[in-house]
DNA sequence: TTGACATATGAACACTTGTTCATATATTCA
DNA sequence: TGAATATATGAACAAGTGTTCATATGTCAA
């Protein structure tokens, strides 16, 4: 694949782009088979997506401290219950929480331990200002 | 503050909608101080809110093999050196991503330890399928 | 200087999204 | 049964967003 008359340095594949600008389309390639791939791409994205907004990160915040059902998850953050209904429904879908149905209350839950460690490592981000 | 005749129980106070509903205001008042003020909240959801478009995460992913040139970053993902310039700008605003300038070129690097983690966590999330 | 190159930026458009309102489903109690 | 409660859902609108296109800035080479 000799495309290219500059020979590539025999160190680390990954630096495509070294000191002199290179543009080498074969160690790009190489590089693209170690990205994520569209699924996991979309996948991920989606799971930030949600956390991507301050109400659905302050239900996920309030759940941290335990299960909840939806009339005190909307008094607590003081929002409609259909707002809550709403966006725990997008939560649950990425099964960020989970319900448990008693009667004719919803008590909903964190349902992945990640999710706690998303928040927490994000937070210890913002708050340590710059290096 | 004796507006509610139900006695507390005097457990984990995090519990205050407990397994009879209880609507308890005191207990959901005390729950409020603990969770996430305005600021974090704006904060942490932005910096998901950023981690919540696949562009970005495919060049938050690109970058966690290594520092690159906005080109090589467009070449690698398929992508105009306007859009690329974009996003990046973003991230960088966050201070997900930084920049290093080297003649004409602007070499992008991660600028936090804790965006790989975030990236790794939320992959095996999504893969994890349930349970 | 001139031209080419790498990146950055502003405006504008299509597209997505979170909330509200109305309504539906389902359970409990009288 | 009927009323009240807790939650869920659909429609619709305002607000926000990512891309594209055109252009600006700054650098290198001749």
């Amino acid at each position: 694949m000799p495309a290219t008359t500059r020979p590539k340095p025999a160190q680390d594949p990954d630096v495509a782009c070294a000191d002199p600008h290179e543009h080498d389309p074969a160690a790009l390639a190489q590089l693209a088979t170690r990205l994520l791939d569209q699924r996991a791409v979309e996948a991920v994205s989606e799971v930030f997506k949600l956390l991507g907004d301050g109400t659905r990160v302050r239900l996920v915040d309030a759940l941290t401290h335990g299960e909840r059902c939806v009339c005190d998850l909307a008094m607590l953050l003081g929002l409609t219950e259909s707002a809550v209904s709403h966006q725990l429904r997008l939560l649950r879908g990425a099964r960020l929480v989970r319900v448990r149905r008693a009667g004719r209350m919803a008590y909903y839950s964190l349902d992945d331990h990640h999710v706690v460690g998303l928040l927490h490592d994000t937070r210890r981000h913002v708050e340590e200002g710059h290096a």
